[in-house]
RNA sequence: GCGCCCGUAGCUCAGUUGGAAAGAGCGUCUGCCUUCUAAGCAGAGGGUCGGGGGUUCGAAUCCCUCCGGGCGCGCCA
C-alpha cells in the first residue's frame, strides 16, 4: 500500500514540475526520519533550485501551494531548507491496507508470459549437503518466491554436475578404498544416510590422492569413463549421483524447497550441446584458435577488458601470439576437450532458447509439497513434459568466488550477438558460510593459532569438515521440541512435533536470510540455535500472539466471532470511524504500526530490485517488533470502548496477515501456537 | 601484479538508487509475569562510521589515496 501511494506522489510531482517549470528533475522520495515530518518526503527542490537559480525553500513553498490534491495524501508541508513533506490520510490508508491484505500478491501469470529462470542449490552430487549449500538454496528459493509474488512466471532449476571430478572421487573410493562391487554400492545407495557415508569416503579419497600424486591418473581414467558414459565406473557414478541427489532433495525439502527441473551435465555432454555451441562460437568469431604462444592449440575467448589503462607492452617477441590471446580464457583445450566454462556457455544458450538442441525429460522425484520434479534425460522421454527453458531472464545463485567464470559466460553470449540475453543473465552472488573459530574447535578441527583470532575460518569440505545440513536441522528440531514440550505438555505429540518443526525451520531460514548477500556468515551454533531476539521464531511469536487474542476472545465469549465479523463491516462502511483513534499526536503510535504493516509492497519491491531477500527478513522483524510494542501497550480484550476494541482487533489481524505473507515469502510458516 | 568484496557500538550485523539528530540483535547492568503465552516489554551504558584528502546545499553512502582483512585470476570444476 505504501508503494502505491508513493508511486502516486512521485508521478504527481513529476507531472507538476514539468508543467509549472518546464524542466525535469529526478523525483526522489524517502521516508522522513520522524513521523511529525509526514510519511513521504522529497528533497527534489534542492536540485530544482540549482537548475532554476532560486532558493529551494521558496520553490518548495510554491509547489506545496500549487500542487493538486493527491489521493491518499492529506496535506503537504515545507520543512527544513526546502523539503516537501507529505502527510497521508491515516484512516484511508488503514482501510485500503486492510482491503489489500485480504488478496495480496499479483495475479497468476499468463502461460506465455516472459519466463524468469532461477538456478540454485546445484550441489555436487557426491556427499551430504552442508550449511553453505543451504545458504544458496534458501537464498534462491526465497528469491523465486518473491518473483512469483510479484507476478512473474518463474522456473526453478537445480544443476547437477553428475560427471565431474567430485563424483569421480567417490567412485574411486568405492573401487579402490573400500572396495565395493557395483551391486554392493547399489545396496548402500538405497540405504538411509548414503550421503553421510559418501561424505566420509570423499574425505578419505582426498587423503588417498594427496598421499601419492600418481593416483591422480586413476582419477583421470574414472573421469574419462564417466564423461563417455560407459563401463562400470560410469554406471557406479550414475548410481551414486542419483542417490545423492535424492538425499539432497530430501534435505532441502525439510526446509520447504522444491524445483521444477534438475538439469544434468551428463545430458549436456551426451546430447552434444557443446558441439552445437562450438559451431556458433567459431562461426561468429567469438572464440579464436591460438596458433602460438602458451595457449597454442587452444580455442580461446578474449574478454573485453573493462579498463583503458591496459598498456600495450611491446614485450611480445615476433613469434609470440599477441598478448590478448595469451591471457584470454581457454574454452577448448589443445587436446580438443571442452572446459567447464565452454559447457556452461552451451548450457546458457539453451537456457535462453538460443541453442538448436533440447533435453529429453522424465519425472524424477515427488517433492515435499507433492509436486513432481523433472530431470533431464538423454533418451526420448515423456511427450507431456512441460516446456522447459526459453527464459527471458536468468538468475544464477552461485557463490561470489565464481564471478569470473560467470563473466565469461556473459561475454560469450555478447560475443555471439545476444546482447539482450547477456544483459539479462544475472549472477546472484553471495558470500560463503564460514565458521567462527570457536565453532570450528567445538567440532574438533585443528585451526592455526593465527586463525583463532579471526572472526571466521573457512573449513575444507574435501577434508570432511563442515556442518552437515541434516545434523543442524536435527539439532534445531530437538532444541525446539524440548522448548515446545515444556510449554505445551498438554498438546498431542504430533502437534508438538509440528510446532517444533516450524520453529526449527523458521530459525534456520531466518538466520541464513538476515545477512545481506555480500556478508560472509560466521556460523556459530549459539547464534543459529537461538530463538530469541532477531530470529525467525521472534517473528512467528508475534503471529502466535494475535492468534492467542482471538482464541482467548472466543473462549470468553462464544459470540466473539460473529461480533467480530459484524464490527469488521462497520469499520469498512465507516460506521465505526477509525480516524479518531489515529489523529496525531495521541494516535501516532497506532498509526506508525499501520504504516509499517502497509509497507509490505514497498519492501518486497526493494528486495526484488536489489536482489536482496535480507530486506524482507528485516521487514518481518521490524513489523513483529512494532507489534510487540503495541501488544504491551494496548490490552485489547479488556478495552472498554467497544469501537476501539474492534479497531484494535482489526489492526492486529492486519499485522498478522502481513506477517504471515512476509514469512511465507521467506519460506517460514507460522504455527497456531508455540 | 590485476580484478572483485569488506572495514559502522565490546561481539555479530543493518543502514534500498547521497538527504533531515548514526540503528538493531547479542552481551553487560536495572526494572516488569494473579490481566490477550516473558520465545516478550521498558530503561541504562556503549560510535573520531579504518586514516587522510576531494566532489556536493548535504557523504557511513560517490571519487582519489593510504592502512588492514577476505576472495578470484588453471589446458581444475
Amino acid at each position: 500500500m505504501y508503494k502505491a501511494v508513493d508511486d502516486r506522489i512521485r508521478k504527481a510531482l513529476r507531472h507538476h514540475i514539468h508543467e509549472r517549470y518546464k524542466t525535469d528533475v529526478p523525483v526522489v522520495t524517502e521516508r522522513p526520519p520522524k513521523l511529525a515530518m509526514g510519511e513521504v518526503a522529497s528533497p527534489l527542490c534542492f536540485e530544482l533550485a540549482k537548475r532554476l537559480k532560486k532558493p529551494p525553500r521558496a520553490l518548495a513553498q510554491e509547489i506545496a501551494n500549487s500542487l493538486k490534491r493527491i489521493p491518499g495524501v492529506e496535506r503537504v508541508e515545507v520543512a527544513g531548507g526546502g523539503y516537501l513533506n507529505l502527510f497521508f490520510d491515516r484512516a484511508a490508508f488503514f482501510l485500503a491496507a486492510c482491503e489489500e491484505a485480504g488478496h495480496e500478491g499479483a495475479a497468476v501469470p499468463a502461460p506465455n508470459a516472459p519466463k524468469v529462470m532461477v538456478e540454485h542449490t546445484s550441489i555436487n552430487p557426491n556427499k551430504a549437503a552442508h550449511i553453505g549449500h543451504l545458504r544458496n538454496a534458501v537464498l534462491g528459493d526465497t528469491f523465486g518466491r518473491l518473483l512469483r509474488y510479484m507476478g512473474r512466471r518463474v522456473e526453478v532449476q537445480n544443476y547437477i554436475d553428475n560427471t565431474g571430478v567430485q563424483v569421480a572421487d567417490v567412485v574411486l573410493g568405492f573401487t579402490h578404498l573400500e572396495p565395493k562391487s557395483l551391486d554392493e554400492v547399489r545396496a548402500l545407495a538405497a540405504a538411509p544416510k548414503f550421503d553421510y557415508l559418501c561424505w566420509d569416503l570423499y574425505a578419505r579419497v582426498t587423503q588417498f590422492l594427496a598421499d601419492d600424486k600418481s593416483r591422480l591418473d586413476l582419477r583421470s581414467q574414472v573421469l574419462k569413463d564417466i564423461e563417455e558414459g560407459h563401463g562400470d565406473s560410469a554406471e557406479m557414478a550414475e548410481i551414486i549421483s542419483t542417490a545423492i541427489v535424492r538425499c539432497h532433495l530430501k534435505t532441502v525439502g525439510r526446509l520447504g524447497i522444491s524445483y521444477d527441473l534438475l538439469t544434468r551435465e551428463g545430458e549436456i555432454l551426451h546430447l552434444k550441446f557443446w558441439d552445437a555451441a562450438f559451431e556458433l562460437l567459431k562461426k561468429s568469431g567469438a572464440i579464436q584458435l591460438a596458433t602460438s604462444g602458451k595457449n597454442a592449440g587452444c580455442w580461446v575467448m578474449q574478454l573485453p577488458s573493462g579498463s583503458e589503462k591496459e598498456v600495450p607492452e611491446v614485450e611480445a617477441a615476433a613469434d609470440e601470439e599477441p598478448s590478448e590471446l595469451a591471457d584470454a580464457k581457454i574454452i577448448v583445450r589443445s587436446t580438443g576437450t571442452v572446459t567447464y566454462v565452454g559447457k556452461d556457455i552451451a548450457y546458457h544458450l539453451w537456457k535462453f532458447g538460443l541453442l538448436s538442441r533440447d533435453f529429453y525429460y522424465e519425472p524424477f522425484y515427488k517433492q515435499w509439497d507433492g509436486s513432481e520434479v523433472w530431470i533431464t534425460s538423454s533418451v526420448a522421454g515423456y511427450a507431456d513434459a512441460p516446456a522447459f527453458g526459453h527464459a527471458s531472464q536468468v538468475f544464477n545463485v552461485i557463490d561470489s568466488r565464481q564471478a569470473y567464470p560467470q563473466q565469461v559466460v556473459v561475454a560469450g553470449l555478447r560475443a555471439l550477438g545476444h546482447a539482450e540475453q547477456a544483459d539479462n543473465l544475472k549472477h546472484f552472488a553471495y558470500n560463503v558460510v564460514a565458521l567462527t573459530p570457536r565453532c570450528a574447535q567445538e567440532l574438533g578441527y585443528e585451526i592455526p593459532a593465527e586463525d583463532a583470532k579471526k572472526p571466521y575460518v573457512e573449513v575444507s569440505g574435501r577434508k570432511g569438515q563442515g556442518v552437515k545440513a541434516d545434523d543442524l536441522l536435527d539439532r534445531l528440531q530437538a532444541s525446539a521440541r524440548k522448548e515446545t514440550d515444556e510449554r505445551h505438555a498438554e498438546s498431542p505429540e504430533q502437534e508438538r512435533e509440528a510446532i517444533a518443526n516450524a520453529i526449527a525451520i523458521g530459525a534456520l531460514r531466518y538466520f541464513l536470510l538476515r545477512f545481506t548477500r555480500s556478508t560472509i556468515i560466521a556460523f556459530d551454533f549459539k547464534d543459529a540455535l537461538s530463538f530469541e531476539g532477531e530470529t525467525g521464531p521472534y517473528v512467528q511469536y508475534a503471529v502466535v500472539r494475535v492468534n492467542g487474542i482471538v482464541r482467548k476472545g472466543l473462549e470468553a465469549d462464544p459470540n466473539f466471532g460473529t461480533a467480530n465479523a459484524a464490527n469488521l463491516k462497520r469499520i469498512e462502511s465507516g460506521e465505526i470511524s477509525v480516524a479518531k483513534f489515529l489523529a496525531a499526536p495521541a494516535g501516532d503510535d497506532l498509526w506508525e504500526l499501520i504504516l509499517l504493516a502497509g509497507s509490505l509492497d514497498a519492501r518486497v519491491d526493494a528486495a526484488v530490485g536489489a536482489q536482496e531477500p535480507a530486506f524482507l527478513a528485516r521487514y518481518a522483524f521490524e513489523l513483529a517488533q512494532a507489534f510487540n510494542v503495541f501488544y504491551h501497550k494496548h490490552h485489547i480484550l479488556s478495552e472498554e470502548d467497544a469501537e476501539k476494541r474492534a479497531f484494535l482487533l482489526r489492526l492486529s489481524s492486519l499485522v498478522r496477515e502481513q506477517l504471515v505473507t512476509a514469512l511465507g515469502l521467506l519460506g517460514i510458516s507460522a504455527p497456531d501456537k508455540m
